[in-house]
DNA sequence: CTGAAAGCGCTTACAG
DNA sequence: CTGAAAGCGCTTACAG
């Protein structure tokens, strides 16, 4: 009854359905054109046979698309990793297979060939673009392709890349920019994620706040998305005693960020305020817990996956795409700046310099990263 | 010179080329038997018309094995997305194709089902079975399909899963507890991750080291991965004036039990020293950086390919393996215990109960999760 | 609504 | 060392 393989293949459940097979390929295609009674006798036997269609065999006969490969420079940071378990969720939802390939942003002619090489025929992509080395590949996928990407939210008179979701964090920014003014800081600085174009939705949107108040906007700064360099770039800003105020393009950042205020002597939220981007799911079991903007990172991978299946033939009819939106989420770290008799008391030598308090601890972490 | 949908197939090598299609497969079979002349000239045609063998095909035709599907009862928790980027990149590394499915602990038949849609003919799984759902899964991999699995360390007596890997926790366990008795304390709590058998090698290094000690073990409590847990746990704890020291599980639920001794005004290592496991990529940048046991997941999952490889006809041989070890980082959330005058102090009342200092994130905390 | 044909791109034996 | 055959399990036209 069964394939010389050890599983069932069409031809067996046709025989033993008493029917011809290519009525088994209608069946398991959803084809209209079969009988109710036949289909029934089909799915049936099917069941009993415990046939599972051979995914590589319909591929290679041209049949749907059912397999979606994943790329992306990192599977592990936050944003992105939530977003592949969203992409996993959906495409587990409607019986497609998942890969992932990590692309290396190496030269371009290696992203490329890593692009080619993660292509199986019969098979989409979806590029997670959140930086150069992801666009790069999203820029590397053949027109012939299907794919879908996630992309920062383009900014004003940008092209968004073809079938590309994102959340524009444009508002949130604004909004946790001017909670900070609100809370009567006289300027907010960023520290921004990397950004190829020079600036993102999240930095405009601070960027608008403070021109708003009238304020002079300071320089944002911008290197990397790691902790270490939310570390290194808090240690400057924390020798500078006017900074009060710091919006971090993500939680990671603020972690270091809040880390280097603390080696500097400085205090969070009572000396300076930090904002974070993300929220990830320790943020409120740090301390202080840290205020910072949400962004549903799993469920733009749905969408993504949903944008996808809607440029395929056996997509469900397209539906309104729904993005996520970024929202502020209020918890410990961000507070009144000090009074301007405390912030020039114990912490503060008189020749104005920060002292890091804590030079054991700054010294490790030089070392260590 | 290229086939219908636009890439070459090897029937188009071998035409360019002026040899038989055959030929074409020995040369990307790396077949002995061809000549070196002919090997060269296939080589050149290959790369001239971009040729890429179509994977579907080859798995119909039964070819090698050439991809892996990681089975996972999630994807973003510290231990199992190190250990994906692992394979990942030993896949990339091996030419292999890795697919991800994540498999929902609900019923045994559920798990069932779940493994054998993930089942592609000609490929192989590998199964993060750390916790109870990828052991089910684990199970009902068939005997005839390649596998290896990442799993907690063997206790003794234990027989070990059909060709898994895993991280023996004892000593560093033990060492951990070890410093913390030197430290001073008098005993050392344990916050255990989940344990189907009850008993994990960290909790028998932990349990270990104080019998030897000749301290009475207290009662460990064990329910959960996540920081939330831990935030329950260490809420229970930080009401009990002599638990000075506390061995967690991994870092996440550190974090938890770190804030919930704050919350519980008991700070974080003056009153209370608390000991992570993993070490997380942020461990060293939380306030205060946290002492904890390095455990390379990355490089397991490196392994257990590696370990799957061995098992595939098409492996190099088999190399000794060589599991990573875990290793005690001391940094600063461990240190002596308070004396006791202090620490009856400010924090706790005459009647000996703590009180929690910081109500309103209780409350928040408490409602958020 | 259902059956017979041709072919997707490859691989493993089998011949020479 | 190299070529001709058969077939992996399915799908899409094509017939009836």
């Amino acid at each position: 009854m069964t394939g010389h393989r050890g599983t069932a293949s069409i031809r067996d459940v046709a025989r033993a359905a008493g029917v011809s097979y290519q009525t088994v390929s209608r069946v398991i295609n959803d084809h209209p054109s079969v009988s109710p009674p036949t289909r029934q006798t089909v799915l049936d036997t099917i069941e009993r046979l415990e046939y599972r269609p051979n995914r590589a065999a319909r591929a290679l006969a041209g049949g749907p698309v059912q397999s979606v490969t994943v790329l992306a420079s990192n599977t592990s940071l936050y944003g992105f990793a939530a977003a592949l378990e969203g992409i996993e969720e959906a495409t587990r939802e409607f019986g497609f297979v998942m890969g992932v390939r990590v692309v290396e942003p190496d030269t371009p002619a290696g992203v490329r060939d890593a692009v080619e090489r993660a292509i199986e025929p019969a098979g989409a992509i979806i590029v997670i673009a959140f930086d150069k080395a992801g666009v790069d590949a999203l820029a590397s996928v053949p027109a012939t392709v299907p794919v879908a990407a996630m992309v920062p939210a383009p900014t004003e008179g940008e092209h968004p890349a073809r079938s590309s979701v994102w959340i524009d964090e444009y508002a949130a920014a604004k909004e946790a920019t001017n909670y900070l003014l609100r809370l009567g800081h006289t300027t907010v600085h960023h520290l921004s994620i990397p950004s190829w174009t020079g600036a993102t939705k999240r930095m405009l949107g601070w960027r608008s706040a403070l021109q708003e108040a009238g304020l002079s906007v300071p320089k944002p700064l911008l290197a990397g998305w790691e902790a270490s360099w939310g570390y290194e770039a808090g240690g400057k800003l924390a020798k500078k005693r006017d900074v009060t105020a710091v919006l971090c393009g993500n939680d990671d950042i603020a972690v270091g960020c809040i880390r280097a205020m603390h080696d500097a002597g400085r205090s969070v939220p009572e000396d300076v305020s930090i904002i974070g981007f993300d929220d990830v799911p320790l943020a409120q079991f740090y301390t202080p817990a840290l205020t910072t903007v949400r962004q549903d990172f799993k469920a733009l991978g749905r969408v993504c996956f949903a944008k996808l299946l809607s440029g395929l033939a056996n997509g469900t009819r397209e539906q309104r795409l729904r993005y996520p939106v970024a929202q502020l989420v209020i918890r410990e770290s961000a507070g009144p700046p000090p009074k301007p008799s405390h912030r020039h008391a114990t912490t503060l030598p008189a020749h104005g310099r920060a002292v890091p308090v804590n030079k054991r601890a700054f010294a490790r972490l030089s070392k260590e990263k």
